[in-house]
DNA sequence: TGCATAATTGAACAATGTTCAATATAAAAA
DNA sequence: TTTTTATATTGAACATTGTTCAATTATGCA
């Protein structure tokens, strides 16, 4: 078959983007293989390979998406509390995005820069956009020192998503089972106070 | 060929065990291949799986080697100091450690009960000794109440962890490329006043 | 020595990512 | 409208993967 009137070449990236999204969100990362894709899409493999330079490419995408339901999932979450308390209704969106989101959040985790090549700005910049929720809620805590707030704001997420990322493969059961979110209000308790101390 | 007289069953699933840590070592976790192992030891690719179940369960005793390594890399840490100063050395070991060893390390995160299988017993107890170090440097700041010096180790290691994490998968360029190491003790030290005020 | 047992092989299968010559279609030119 | 050009799409093909298993061969024992 040639050419088809079907799709634009941007409509297309966006179907099998949206296909991929929904492939792994039903199934896991593991389930994302270009004739999966394609047989949903109703293309051949081939033709994904004309939109994305390889699967990984594709799946990068799959991960930007999430990203981006991160995001959009905390971005509007009330604040103006106390630091404390609007930082763990953030904690509490996030664990509660997990939830909601298993698949596609574990396949953040899977092989991720593992290929040797470094990751691209546009999807870093993705990955700081949460961070920068985070920041902003903690911000009070240094005045108008933004670079502290910021480096604040890093330390403790990464220790947020070490939590989250112990439960995803299961490793919380070596420690009695424990609750993540818990741990995580517990992290974010002492961290806040040892700031103020 | 039939039965040789080369290896007992149990040194042949050393031996199998062994060259995967070198594979692994060298070359990182996607080189390790049922065909690549054989090769290395001498044997065809169907003895491999006369040992073990399959390869997720080679690739799951590689990284319990792994987590043995960490654990005796950190178990002889000198203690005794302060609890901060404690802690601070196992995290500078921790990271060493890292450093040393990046491919066998970032295999510990590949893939981890993405199998859906839980992960069995032996595997949980190997993950949970290294934590149980921290435990033991952290016990001063809870008295005799070793039930809270659990938890806090658990979860403040999480979040040490965390911060590797996202530094393997070079994810921290998008925080300015922070230095993991510094993070950690940054995250830690406000823990500690945390958790001591 | 011969037999039973078990270990080892290697071919085979299905599934994977990826490439690319052939082809069919749409757009442009005549 | 007809012809030409350009390009999107296919599907077969290749290399590599995990995994299985009948056939084979060596070993330990009677």
């Amino acid at each position: 078959m040639g050419r088809r009137a079907d799709h634009s070449r941007d409509e297309l990236f966006e179907l099998i983007l949206s296909k991929a999204v929904e492939v792994v969100e039903n199934e896991g990362i593991s389930a994302l293989t270009a004739r999966r894709v394609s047989k949903e899409v109703g293309y051949s493999a081939g033709t994904i390979y004309n939109l994305f330079e390889n699967l990984d490419a594709l799946s990068l995408h799959v991960k930007a998406h999430t990203l981006d339901a991160l995001f959009n999932h905390i971005k509007d979450i009330p604040q103006g509390e106390s630091v404390e308390k609007d930082i763990l209704a953030l904690n509490a969106a996030y664990f509660n995005f997990l939830k909601l989101n298993p698949n596609t959040w574990g396949s953040i985790l899977d092989r991720v820069g593992a290929n040797g090549q470094p990751l691209p700005e546009w999807y870093l910049a993705k990955v700081a956009l949460p961070f920068s929720v985070i920041e902003n809620a903690l911000q009070p805590l240094f005045d108008n020192d933004k670079q502290a707030a910021e480096y604040a704001a890093h330390t403790l997420w990464c220790g947020v998503h070490g939590i989250a990322v112990l439960e995803m493969e299961n490793s919380l059961e070596a420690m009695g089972g424990q609750d993540a979110h818990m741990m995580a209000v517990y992290l974010i308790k002492n961290f806040i106070r040892g700031v103020k101390a």
